[in-house]
DNA sequence: CCTGACAGCCCGGGAGAAACCA
DNA sequence: TGGTTTCTCCCGGGCTGTCAGG
């Protein structure tokens, strides 16, 4: 059934793209400059979720490593490496300088200033989900690094520039914008085959179901593609020869609810139960849900600390704040 | 009432210095 | 003396109180 399981994975990045030709190419003219050696002006990578931003950064900067002779480049996922200290971490960690700094005691931003002192070839910083950065300014502190080129992605271009200050977003307003659209279905199609192409057994799936996964993927790759997995895996599981169309459609809310889940996984019990207790009801206003909480949980945190979680939710897109001020209601996501 | 910015507190943990011990 | 344990300091990060503003 499963001839490649690598193809099937969230994080494979094919040898060639698909219906996103302007978009390479409007990055790889971006990071030209590279191939004399100099840095490149930023680049901003936006739109939602699934439309190929983060396999796009990443193809073309693999693919521009095979052209020029030298170049470093790092991943930075800013969802897991949030704050200052772990975003400058792994960033120097693309540049092996971070063996004696394992440790936390190190003086107060060494790291940037190592970072100053790099005097390698040129250095390609991919920060992913940078919206959910906490210190944004360390973005400016990055533009003025000499050698390091930035490519940043998030979903909402208004999320970035409007908690960034004006130094920084004076200069952003010069990077050169690039916006995802989701797929359309003939576009998810033919990525669906090259994958079932790569992946999967001959005749294990047909033309029609491929359809009926991309209908429900609403033009987000990641979810056709997880739907796509899930029923390879499912049908194997059940020692099926082909992929049936009933696996497909049990298996359909169940990725997307597994998506979701990814994110809530990555919360703490706290956060967690505040989630839970939202969705549970819907809306909800805020004094109610601080009392379900506190019943709910052992060692309840104070009111400010669940502001603060609530915040991370809603940026999080996991709910929905409506009202600025006393008619605030908390609102499970659609 | 409720929020969000700000600042300060505390905790865990690493590192280097200091103290201790054979 | 050299090796080991303890002390002290510093950092990042989570949490909280305060406070102005809606």
């Amino acid at each position: 059934m499963i001839s490649d399981a690598r193809v099937l994975q969230p994080e494979f990045i094919p040898s060639e793209v698909k219906h996103r030709d302007a978009e390479v190419n409007t990055l790889s003219s971006v990071l030209r400059p590279l191939t004399d050696g100099n840095r490149a002006d930023p680049a901003f990578l936006y739109g939602p979720s699934g439309t190929g931003k983060t396999c796009i950064a990443q193809f073309t900067v693999e693919r521009l490593r095979e052209q020029v002779v030298d170049l470093n480049y790092q991943y930075v996922n800013c969802w897991e490496d949030y704050s200052r200290f772990k975003t400058l971490y792994s960033i120097l960690d693309g540049i092996n300088d971070t063996i004696d700094i394992h440790r936390q005691s190190t003086p107060k931003d060494v790291l940037l200033d190592r970072l100053r002192d790099y005097t390698g070839p040129p250095y390609v910083v991919i920060l992913d989900e940078v919206d959910q950065l906490q210190d944004k300014r360390l973005l400016y502190d990055l533009y003025r690094i000499q050698n390091l080129t930035m490519i940043l992605i998030a979903n909402k271009e208004t999320e970035v520039f409007a908690s960034v200050d004006d130094r920084l977003s004076s200069r952003l307003t010069t990077a050169t914008r690039l916006h995802f659209n989701h797929y359309s279905n003939s576009e998810l199609n033919s990525i669906l085959t090259d994958r079932v192409r790569w992946g999967l057994d001959p005749g294990v799936i047909s033309d029609g179901q491929l359809s009926q996964i991309t209908s429900k993927a609403a033009g987000d790759a990641r979810i056709a593609i997880g739907v796509l997995r899930n029923a390879a895996q499912r049908a194997h599981e059940n020692n099926l020869d082909i992929i049936s169309d009933d696996v497909i459609r049990n298996v359909v809310p169940e990725t997307k609810s597994e998506i979701q889940q990814k994110t809530i996984d990555r919360l703490t019990t706290h956060q967690q139960a505040l989630f839970d207790i939202i969705t549970e009801h819907g809306t909800i206003e805020p004094q109610p849900l601080y009392d379900e909480y506190e019943n709910r949980v052992t060692d309840p945190k104070t009111k400010r600390t669940l502001r603060n979680h609530l915040s991370k939710l809603e940026h999080y897109n996991l709910i929905e704040a409506e009202g600025n001020t006393k008619a605030r209601v908390y609102r499970a996501q659609a």
